[in-house]
RNA sequence: GCCAACGUAGCUCAGGGGUAGAGCAACGCUCUCGUAAAGCGUAGGUCGUGGGUUCGAAUUCCACCGUUGGCUCCA
């Protein structure tokens, strides 16, 4: 059913998508035509235009397509030989080019709605009458390389999105809104989370109180995780030397995302893009027997990377940013165990923070020669990545080739509950840097070798996973990590010392509270406390007080009314325990 | 980096060649209040930065910076 469903949105999307070229055509008759598929929740078309054009544009466009919409112009497939498709299509190169690139025994379809002829292989709607006027929408105008090659010329791609019906589409509008309601950039300034200041630097998150609050939740209980799990903490510079990087050969392969280097003293540094070769210099620290691995060794580090001034976007992608990084250096027959390990440990850390949807991506060894380690340790490496998603039983997709170069990997992406994936956890094999830092252990033969690294992050950044988080949430954190947990409203100034007390109490007791004694009136308090999300507000005036009760209100707007203290207390430390 | 749009008070936004506007927030005063905004008042801006055009630029033009939507990138 659903299935059926998708395949006749598609159709819908794709035929739009062509009374939207043919729309284009309309109006501009000089136009150069590119592709135009069906996307998610959607459609595009890529156009070559004599001009740019603007929102005033897509209003008339969408005018012109209703009016073709109207007409029930018939979709009528057409095989064409390859002489007969370059001729159809002389003055449209970029189709030209398409034809080319068919390969020699490639059927050649075009569709015709009735003055408007577009090479496809479809498939379509019978008619342009199928689809209904009212139920699309062009959203949007954003620029696109012809066939995504950053060489080749940059086309205007508009962007729709389309459905079978008008409520449909009102659906979908209503999701993006939605979506924009919980858009961690506009949360994380309402909520006074972090901000971002391009005076002081783009792509760099400062964590205001509130934000470094659930910051510090989040980093407590994954210390406290990471040691129940067998890792040792370490903590490592900044900045190092270019011998570093150029031992690990990140000069040579990545120096265009890195921050330019400060000199010193003769040397030049550079700030860190990666933690991975400073836990490496506390390894070779010492010589290692195989009885002291694995070592599993965690840091928060914070790690620079100049990323394109194109692609900063929030916290999602930044300049600066905290890996919660680790590196295992294991010996051959404990590789299995450890990616297993790993694997599980990550799971457990995401549904910690109440994801439940998860997807695994693994990634081979790419071809052509464009990867170092031999080839049986990428064999083995592979299949104990294979392995442990399997006995998680977790559905993945294999990407054959797009491991890096230097070892296979694991990815992990969640759904959000707004059902959209985001990567997260990453765990990667390095058959790089051992090799480049001269690694070794001295095994039981007495024999020197070289040990497995592994590079794993569950959370990813935390700064991008505290957007994940705030999108997640809508930024109505579960109460174990909300910056305040508790508000403590009195209703009248008379009330302010039983709500001092109170609010005394609870501090001593750990939680994160705060009072609110301005002169505002109750229901501006509990406004305020409610459009900060925070999920106990206690309402304290002349009952409570006689009662030595509080009032709680969730802010899901249910109330009741005089709880005994220490009944709160219990419930609060309940809610905060579960995580929920 | 590329294409496009945008940048006005702490926030949300209006205005658009001739003395800079509103609401909220802030501050002061009055009100002392029972479950989503009390009232009055005060203060707050080189209109992103630099340059050009003009008697005069926040408004027009150019460059730069940044943000947003995409593209490319993310060994």
């Amino acid at each position: 059913m659903a299935e059926e469903k998708n395949e006749k949105l598609e159709l819908i999307r794709h035929s739009t998508a062509h009374v939207m070229a043919e729309a284009v055509l309309k109006l501009f008759p000089e136009a150069k035509i590119a592709i135009g598929p069906s996307i998610e929740n959607g459609f595009y078309y890529d156009f070559d235009l004599p001009r740019s054009i603007g929102p005033d544009d897509l209003e008339e466009i969408t005018k012109v397509m209703q009016e073709i919409i109207k007409e029930k112009k018939e979709f009528v497939r057409a095989e064409v030989s390859r002489a007969e498709a370059l001729e159809l299509f002389k003055d449209q190169p970029y189709k030209v080019e398409l034809i080319n690139d068919l390969p020699e025994d490639a059927v050649i379809t075009t569709y015709n709605q009735g003055g408007f002829t577009d090479l496809c292989r479809g498939l379509h709607v019978e008619n342009t009458g199928k689809l209904n006027p009212q139920s699309f929408k062009l959203l949007s105008i954003a620029g696109a390389y012809w066939r995504g090659d950053e060489s080749r010329p940059m086309l205007q791609r508009v962007y729709g999105t389309a459905w079978s019906n008008p409520k449909e589409l009102r659906m979908h509008l209503q999701h993006l809104e939605e979506m924009e309601k919980r858009d961690h950039r506009k949360l994380g300034k309402e909520l006074e989370l972090f901000s971002l200041h391009e005076e002081a630097g783009p792509g760099m998150v400062y964590w205001h109180p509130k934000g470094a609050r659930i910051r510090l939740a989040i980093e407590d209980f994954w210390r406290r995780e990471h040691y129940k799990n067998g890792y040792e903490m370490i903590y490592t510079p900044h900045i190092g030397k270019s011998w570093l990087w150029e031992t690990s050969g990140h000069l040579d392969f990545y120096k265009e995302g890195m921050f330019n280097s400060m000199e010193m003293d003769a040397s030049d540094y550079y700030a860190k893009p990666m933690n991975c070769p400073f836990h490496i210099m506390i390894y070779n620290n010492k010589k290692h027997s195989y009885r002291d691995l694995p070592c599993r060794w965690a840091e928060l580090g914070t790690v620079y990377r100049y990323e394109k001034s194109g692609v900063l976007h929030g916290l999602m992608r930044v300049r600066g940013f905290t890996q919660d990084d680790a590196h295992i250096f294991c010996t051959p027959d404990q590789m299995e165990d450890e990616i297993a390990e790993t694997l599980r440990f990550s799971l457990y850390m995401l549904k910690s923070f109440g994801f439940t949807e998860f997807k695994a991506y693994l990634s081979t060894k790419p071809g052509g020669g464009k990867s170092v380690g031999d080839e049986s340790k990428w064999e083995a490496a592979t299949e104990s990545l294979r392995k442990a998603i399997v006995k998680e039983g977790l559905e993945y997709e294999v990407d054959e080739g797009g491991g890096a170069f230097y070892g296979p990997k694991i990815d992990i992406k969640i759904k959000d509950a707004m059902g959209r994936a985001w990567q997260l956890s990453t765990i990667q094999f390095d058959f790089n840097l051992p090799e480049r830092f001269k690694m070794t252990f001295v095994d039981q033969d007495g024999k020197e070798k070289q040990p497995y690294m592994i590079h794993r992050a569950l959370l990813g950044s935390i700064e991008r996973f505290f957007g994940v988080l705030i999108e997640h949430f809508g930024g109505a954190f579960p109460v174990w990590l909300a910056p305040v947990q508790v508000e403590v409203i009195p209703v009248a100034e008379a009330f302010d010392a039983y709500a001092k007390k109170i609010t005394a109490e609870l501090k001593a007791a750990g939680i994160r509270v705060e009072a609110d004694l301005s002169d505002d009136r109750m229901n501006a308090k509990i406004r305020n406390a409610q459009n900060q999300k925070i999920p106990y507000m206690l309402v304290l005036g002349e009952k409570e007080e006689a009662e030595g009760a509080v009032s709680v209100r969730l802010r899901s707007g249910k109330q009741t009314n005089g709880v005994p203290f220490a009944d709160f207390m219990s419930q609060l430390n309940e809610a905060i325990e579960s995580k929920s």
